[in-house]
Order: structure tokens, then sequence, then C-alpha cells
RNA sequence: CGGGGCGUAGCUCAGUUUGGUAGAGCGCUUGCUUCGGGAGCAAGAGGUCGCAGGUUCGAAUCCUGUCGCCCCGACCA
């Protein structure tokens, strides 16, 4: 590609709205321009690399025995209504109506339109398994769209899914397709780490997340240091240590806290560690009525983990203010299991020690002293805590420490869910009707690019891997206008490149070097060759990698630039 | 959804408090000089100040409405 014909709209400034690194340098090198709230367009230069995302990820797909196809964005309310989801994805799923007043939505995923493909043409269990897939625009009504394509409402999605006679051929297509995923996260070029995960509103039994690892990542993972373990902190599980609890030894106290609040404040009041501290959350329960759950001090509730427990309502709900107030005749931020008028469900850190302090339901009054089973009933525990960095690794195998990434893949044993709600069903060997299992996997490929760039780019702009890189080679020639020397080895070398299979750029737009430079390092081509008159005079090109701190002198020839590109 | 902020040239922003002929830098066009890390000089082009209504002799500026965009939050015992 020559450069002269070719829209390369670079900016010195950074855009006033981007906040992440990714999405101020994909607009300051032109590959994407905003359209409006999540939704951007792929100039030429992003389109080229995000095809080559999308090429990888087919390839991919293909190798392991995917199948392509492609259905409609637009999508029958029927479909949604039959599996119940109408009513349940609220604002998320852009809906709208036909001419003929009929429902629609722009779909944010596919579940409902393959399990209808499905059902109209699979009747045996010898059609089975099949893994369909297609990389097509989802939208998504997001309510807080942002970091670019990190997290638009408009984007690029691979999403595939299989159909199994049996739940152990959906796990083995499970493994298969986490595979296939590792060799696509591999040859994209990102530094990854494959996590548990919650699995959501999709629903379903195992799911695992891809992410990139990065700062900018809205996600927290936590993996063992020492271990193999790794999960999303919202999946990430928590064990009882193990330790009897030591006996009792202090008497029951109530004390006077006029104004503490928090654990925090009573902590320091009372001058108790936080970990010697229960505090009481009240939340809705799954019978209507209020539910306390009691946690150390120093610890986090899970949301997640708590909506899945049968005595809590799901979705998660704080209870009200006033509610707590009717129930316990205080204000929240005095309550405690000590004398709690309803029931009580802890956390496994929250009773394993002895003596602890916690609100005395009554205003400011805490009790110091308290002891499960002897002033108030030993509770019903479960796993309800956020996981904490320094915790042990649920598996016994090392210690949790956090990272922040990009979700880039998810994959979903989604077992009959969908097939059931679809009434979905093929014969078996015995002339059965069978209800298939199902497994689902989506990447991110719009936001897979801009992951890469959080990863690597450097002051002066993005630094591409080879695999996904717009251009793997830009020439820069010096004075081409004015030094023949100078044209003939561009243009011979660009010849020479391109005959070679190299995708390469040629900066013939007449530009000073400076400016030339600035651009090759900003959209980060990751290997340059400048040809100047000095350079030529020893029959040499000047080679950089993007990643280089300093260029290197090479013969003049395509030989000696092909060599580097091995 | 709740809170805050911003809409002025292609981009980044002044100007709005205190109403009085629309500004700068970058970018763009032309010419000359320059030419190894975003050149210099000169001359230009380019804006119904988001939109609608109102107040006023006069509105980018004041008032009302509306649309768009951005940020923060949605863990509290």
């Amino acid at each position: 590609m020559r450069l002269s014909k070719f829209p390369l709209h670079t900016a010195k400034e950074t855009p006033a709205d981007a906040e992440v690194v990714s999405h101020q340098l994909m607009l300051r090198a032109g590959y994407i321009r905003k359209l409006g709230a999540g939704l951007y367009s792929w100039m030429p230069l992003g389109l080229r690399t995000l095809s080559k995302i999308s090429q990888i990820v087919r390839e991919e797909m293909n190798a392991a025995g995917a199948l392509e196809l492609l259905m409609p964005a637009v999508q029958p309310a029927e479909l949604w209504q039959e599996s119940g989801r109408w009513d349940v994805m609220g604002a998320e799923m852009l809906r709208f109506k036909d001419r003929h007043k009929n429902d629609f939505c722009y779909g944010p995923t596919h579940e409902e339109v393959i399990c209808h493909h499905v059902k109209q043409d699979f009747r045996s269990y010898k059609q089975l398994p099949i893994n369909f897939y297609q990389i097509q625009t989802k939208f998504r009504d997001e309510r807080r769209p942002r970091f670019g394509v990190m997290r638009a409402r408009e984007f690029l999605m691979k999403d595939a899914y299989s159909f199994h006679l049996d739940a152990a051929d959906l796990g083995r297509e499970y493994y298969n397709m986490r595979e296939a995923y590792t060799r696509i996260f591999t040859r994209v070029g990102a530094d990854f780490r494959v996590v548990k995960a919650d699995s959501g509103n999709i629903g379903g039994a195992l799911s695992e997340e891809f992410h990139i690892l990065a700062g900018s990542g809205e996600d927290l993972l936590a993996v063992a240091e020492g271990g193999t373990y790794a999960a999303n902190v919202e999946a990430a599980e928590t064990r009882p240590s193990g330790q009897p609890r030591a006996a009792a030894s202090a008497a029951l106290e109530k004390v006077s806290t006029p104004g503490q609040k928090t654990c925090e404040q009573v902590s320091k009041f009372m001058n108790v560690p936080l970990t010697g501290k229960v505090k009481l959350l009240v939340v809705k329960a799954a019978d209507g009525g209020l539910i306390g759950i009691a946690l150390r001090g120093d610890h986090e509730l899970n949301e997640i983990k708590a909506a899945k427990h049968p005595k809590i309502a799901s979705p998660f709900e704080m209870a009200k203010p006033e509610d707590v107030q009717k129930a316990f005749g205080c204000e929240v931020g005095y309550l405690g299991p000590v004398g709690c008028p309803i029931p009580v469900i802890a956390d496994h850190a929250a009773v394993e020690f002895a003596d602890f302090v916690c609100g005395a339901n009554d205003n400011d009054h805490h009790y110091k002293g308290a002891n499960w089973g002897r002033d108030c009933a030993e509770p019903e525990t479960a796993d309800l805590r956020q996981v904490c960095e320094g915790d042990p690794s649920p598996d016994g195998k090392g210690t949790i420490k956090f990272y922040r990434g990009i979700e880039g893949g998810h994959i979903f044993q989604l077992g009959q869910k969908y097939t059931k709600a679809m009434s979905l069903s093929v014969l078996d060997a015995q002339g059965q009707a069978v209800t298939p299992e199902m497994g689902c996997y989506g990447i991110g490929v719009s936001r897979m690019a801009a992951a890469v760039i959080e990863q690597s780019h450097d002051a002066n702009g993005i630094i591409w891997p080879d695999a996904i890189a717009p251009f793997r080679v830009l020439i820069c020639p010096i004075g081409m206008d004015k030094s023949a020397a100078v044209k003939d080895a561009a243009e011979s070398l660009y010849t020479a490149l391109t005959q070679a299979g190299i995708e390469v750029a040629l900066d013939d737009r007449g530009q000073r070097p400076g400016a030339m430079f600035a651009d090759a390092d900003l959209i980060g081509i990751p290997h340059r060759v400048v040809i100047g008159d000095k350079g030529l005079a020893n029959a040499q090109f000047e080679y950089k990698q993007r990643r280089a701190a300093s260029a290197e002198m090479i013969p003049a020839t395509a030989e000696a630039v092909l060599e580097k590109l091995r």
C-alpha cells in the first residue's frame, strides 16, 4: 500500500473524551472514528487489524471443527418470548417494531436463533455433535458505554454454539474450544489468563473467561501465586480455614458507641482490629422477608455468591433502611447477630473467632465479648465473601494475588437451559427423544484490538504484534523527491516485499522525516525500514523494530529485510 | 437509573462572570525557503457559537425547554 493513496489521518493532540490509552491511540492514529455513544466506525487502517483478528479466530475455529454461518442481527421477539428472555433482558436489549407493528430486537446474542435453526434441521443423534459459529455485529445497549471499542454498544463478536447428545460430549467440546481459544489468544499476541467465571444471566454450569492482562482492565482476577487456581473475583471461592474456633473467654458487654456506625469507626473507637468484628448486612430473603448476612469486619460481601444462596433473594437486593429500622428498631450501623430478630447466614470466616465485637441492635451501642453459640445461635455458614489478596488459594495451592484483566473471551457449558426452553430434541439410537446439551463460546473481536493496545504501547503510540498489525513493514524514504537513488531503492524494496507476500506500506507522501517517524510509531507498524542517501552510500538500509530502543544498519537488499521479518 | 460537567472552525480550547462586528494553536490551501524525529516565513480558506423558543435596540454571553456527549456512582452496617 502506498500511503499517498491511503487515508492516514493522524493527530498530535489527544482527543478530549478518550480516557484509556487504547481509545486515545486508536483515535489519534485514525483506526476508528466515533459516530455516537458506544458507536464506532473502523476506518481502513483499523479494519485491516480487525480483519486480521477475525481471520485468526476463523482459522482456529475452523481447525477446531466448528462451522461458520451468518445469522441476522435483527431477531423476531417470538424467539425471545419462547426462551423467556424477552422479559428478563431489560434495557440492555435494543427493541423496536417493524412497519407491521411486530416486535424485534437487535441481537445482543444468538442462543435463541441458533436453537431455532437446529430445531428446524436436526432430528437424529447421528447429526450431533455440531458446533456453529459466526463473526457478527452485536448490539447491547450498555448502561454506560466507555473506553472506546472496549465497551461499545455495537461491537464485533465471534459467537459459537455447540450441541451434544450428552454432557460428557459437551465437556469434550468445551475443552476443544478452550484449546482453540488458547491458540487464538496466543496467536493474536496477547498476554492472557484463563479464569473461572460466573456465568451471569446467560446461565449454565461451568464457565471460564479469557482475560487479557492490563492495568486498565475492568475485571479483577484472583490468581494463585505458586499454584494454578485463577478466577474472576466475582466467582473466586473462599474456604473455611479449618482452624478450630477458640473458646469464649470474655463476658458479653454492651458498650456505648455514640455515632460510630461503620466497622472502621467502631474498630478505631473500641481499639479492636477489624478482624475481631462481625458485621451484619440485611438483605432481601428468597421468601420475600429479610435475612442477615454476617461477615468478618474486614471482609466484603460478594453479591453474586449471595444471590445464588437458596435463602437469599435473586437478584440480590439490600434491605431498605426503613425496613431495617422497622425490623430491628435501630439504625443500620448498629446491627449485629446477638439478639437479631431475623435469620442469619454467616460467611465461614465470620464464625472462626471468639469474643467478637458487633452491633447491639440498639442505636449508639455495640457488644464486645460476643460469642457464637453462647450469645446467639450458631448460624448456618456459607461462602459469601469476596476473596482477598493474600488469602490461601481455595485449592490449597498458593496464595491469591489480584490482577486486572480485560475479558476477551468467555466459554460456557450451558447444559439444557436453552434447548429445553426452545423445545429442542433429537432421537437417540433407541428412538427416544433426547434434549441436547448446549455450549456457547464468545470472543469480543473488536474489544481484542483495544485490549492488545492496552498491553502493548509506549509514549509514541501503538506497538502491534506482527500477527495483527495493519502492515508488517513500513518503508520510509528520506528525500524521495530529491534523490533518484532513494526513490529507486524504496520502489524496488516495496515491489520485492510485496511479491514476497509481505504486507508492506510505502510512505511516499513526501513528508519530512520527523513526520514520517512520528506517524510510523503512532500507528504501530512493527518493522520500519528507512532509506536515505547516507545509508545508500554504504549500500545500507536502516532497520528498526518498533519495540527496539534503537535502529541498526543492514545491507540494502530485500533479502536482508526479509531476514529481519523471520 | 442517580449525581456532576461539557456542547464555539476538521482537532484542542479561549471568549460567557459584567450582552455590543467571532478568537488562538494545531490541521488544511498557495508560494518561497527548508529536509534524519511532527520545519520557517508570507498569503489564504474555514464557524447559522448543538437545536428551538423567550428577554433585549442588540444574545456565543441572560432565561426556558430540548437534544447530544463525557465523567463519577450504583458494597452500606
